[in-house]
DNA sequence: CATTCCGATGAAAGCGCTTTCAGTATAGAA
DNA sequence: TTCTATACTGAAAGCGCTTTCATCGGAATG
């Protein structure tokens, strides 16, 4: 134990201006800077014009860790979704980030590739950060996920998925899909396909899933397994998967499919076997994404809002971390936007093998 | 002046816990712990060994404000780019993201909706944050942005352009044009129109143009004002673009579009006109989307890897900071990739009006 | 055996803010 | 006028880390 006064750590030269500076700029405390600037307190109008006018003149710029630190607040939220690349997903952050900004928060944003082990890590990643919010995509997370997240007392929303168990923004996946397979239905199909997205850890492609079999089910049908197929989201494998749905002996005549890049993709190889659509078979997609509406022949699919998903996950948290009464659930209307790739059967063209 | 000893603040009961705790079950000073979590001194092999078991044990995760106050990097880097939902800009970040990701840095994410003012704004919220570096788009900024991000003497790039000034992660617009005017010439046109984004404060739209016109300058032509037209890189704009075009009475043969969006609601209109691909009239379009080479003719594009335009960022900028030698100019390369809807002129139907 | 050197560790000083608490005018009440 | 709210303001104590500097054994050296 000695006496050691001079600890001097290295001094930069006189480049960053301190709230101190602003301080004694304005002739005044550090206290009444601070309070100008975060509005926390009444400040004589004289004063406070003195602040902002120093503050503007010296080009100030709070230190956000330091600011974190001391108030426990750091005014950003973190994201986390499957894929950025993802339009739906890209669209939902482009919504949540501009209702943060709205509010002075900032976007923290990581991907999970589809992989709890990720989507854990990354939370961990965006909880050290100190983000006071946390979106997350679906309701299967590694087990260790949530615990976590309340642990930390950080308020975080589930999108894209509605339940009761959790704060989310979403609609009931197995609910739109059912009522997709409703019109289908509807329309005179009975031998109905479907291309999902892959089901392991993503209850929004395995609940559509399981919309259809019910739906089915309630009609007295049921999903053949070889006309379950199940394809990352992506152009080229909602083709693969329709050459092979094709090339079973019973084909189905209508397909469902996990979204919108998988439904193009299985056109393609529907169109290039020189099948009409809907004429020989009708395909629907999931999302209506911005090309859908132009696709020959248009796509059926499920208009999902996924700005609008954004937007409101982050109206949840903000409202939460003001401490706004905030409802939990926030259910989110899907629409089926019914276009050309979907129609009645047009009777067989030549001796085909017509169910029923 | 009095002495006022206890200056109690709200004492949480006992949740987080902090480094202090970490040490005290491992038997170590804070700074030993610190140490070993950063991996910034030689620890002996016992005491790390203590260390990280009750780092574990305790389920410590560290304070990012504290760390990043302390030591002066936040570990993480901020991007700001025009829109979120254009995909190729949803794949750079993608590609930052990821390799961010992999040298445990975060991304903080902003979108300036290609108004300068906002991303200046944008750019200061993100410094104020701490980012320990800053990716943005394009060279056309707010005059005080480069200021703002040099007074901070935080690391930046600058991605899908490529200067001498700055650092930079991209390719030469105005040359990529070029060449695929150049290609149009090759086959034949002469007649060419540009549909193309809109060009304010946005030097990719701009440069994309003054390529074209470079080029038909160099073989004596000139790019007709009423054949260039500017529309919000959106499908439908396209279209009408395209409806304007085929409206007027000398009509081009072939269209160049800013990007592939308004390719496709060119190829739209031009379809519904009854005009042929590409023996009609030729278009092209800009980034090669996912969906590009599955259009109705395929679309001739060019091909920009936007995935890797945020990974080179992210290499350049962590580089940066890691204090490693970074080349401050990568240049990525963009290819022409010809497909269906561009070919020869096939020769007048009716007594069109061929120029020249 | 005395000296030097070095690797491992701890004490404590900040990092740049926010926020508590106390104090000081000033205005209103008595 | 005197007393008490009231409205502002300042001093300074942290926030939870990192990092400097000093120290302390023991290995290497002379």
């Amino acid at each position: 134990m000695s006496a050691r006064p001079n600890l001097k750590r290295r001094r930069r030269p006189s480049d960053t201006v301190h709230l101190r500076d602003v301080a004694a700029q304005a002739g005044v405390s550090t206290a009444t800077v601070s309070r100008v600037l975060n509005g926390t307190a009444m400040v004589s109008d004289g004063v406070r014009e003195r602040v902002e006018r120093a503050t503007k003149k010296l080009g100030y710029v709070p230190n956000g860790a330091a600011r974190a630190l001391s108030s426990r607040r750091m005014h950003a939220i973190g994201a986390i979704v499957p894929s950025i690349e993802n339009s739906g997903f890209a669209a939902a952050i482009s919504g949540l980030q501009r209702r943060l900004d709205e509010s002075g928060f900032s976007l923290l944003l990581a991907s999970s590739q589809y992989d709890p082990k990720v989507e854990l890590r990354e939370a961990t990643m965006l909880l050290s950060h100190g983000v006071d919010g946390l979106m997350i995509v679906g309701g299967d997370h590694h087990k260790d996920l949530l615990p976590l997240i309340q642990k930390k007392q950080v308020p975080f929303v589930e999108t894209w998925t509605k339940t009761h168990h959790h704060p989310c923004v979403g609609f009931d996946n197995a609910a739109a899909a059912a009522r997709l397979t409703e019109y289908l239905l509807d329309i005179g199909h009975t031998r109905i396909g479907v291309i999902a997205g892959q089901t392991q850890h993503n209850d929004r492609a395995s609940r559509r899933v399981a919309g259809v079999r019910r739906c089915l089910a309630k009609h007295g049908l049921t999903l053949e397994s070889e006309w379950l197929i199940e394809r990352p989201y992506r152009i080229p494998d909602g083709r693969l998967a329709m050459k092979s749905l094709l090339s079973s002996a019973a084909r189905p005549t209508a397909i469902i499919c996990g979204n919108d890049q998988l439904a193009f993709g299985a056109i393609i190889e529907a169109t290039s076997q020189g099948l009409k659509i809907p004429e020989d078979i009708s395909i629907a997609g999931f999302n209506d994404l911005d090309y859908a509406a132009y696709l020959n022949p248009p796509l059926t699919t499920m208009h999902v809002p996924a700005e609008q998903i954004g937007r409101a996950a982050g109206d949840y948290l903000l409202g939460k971390i003001a401490g706004t009464p905030t409802l939990p659930i926030t259910e989110i209307e899907v629409n089926l936007i019914v276009r050309g790739s979907t129609g009645p059967l047009v009777k067989q063209k030549r001796g085909g093998k017509a169910a029923r």
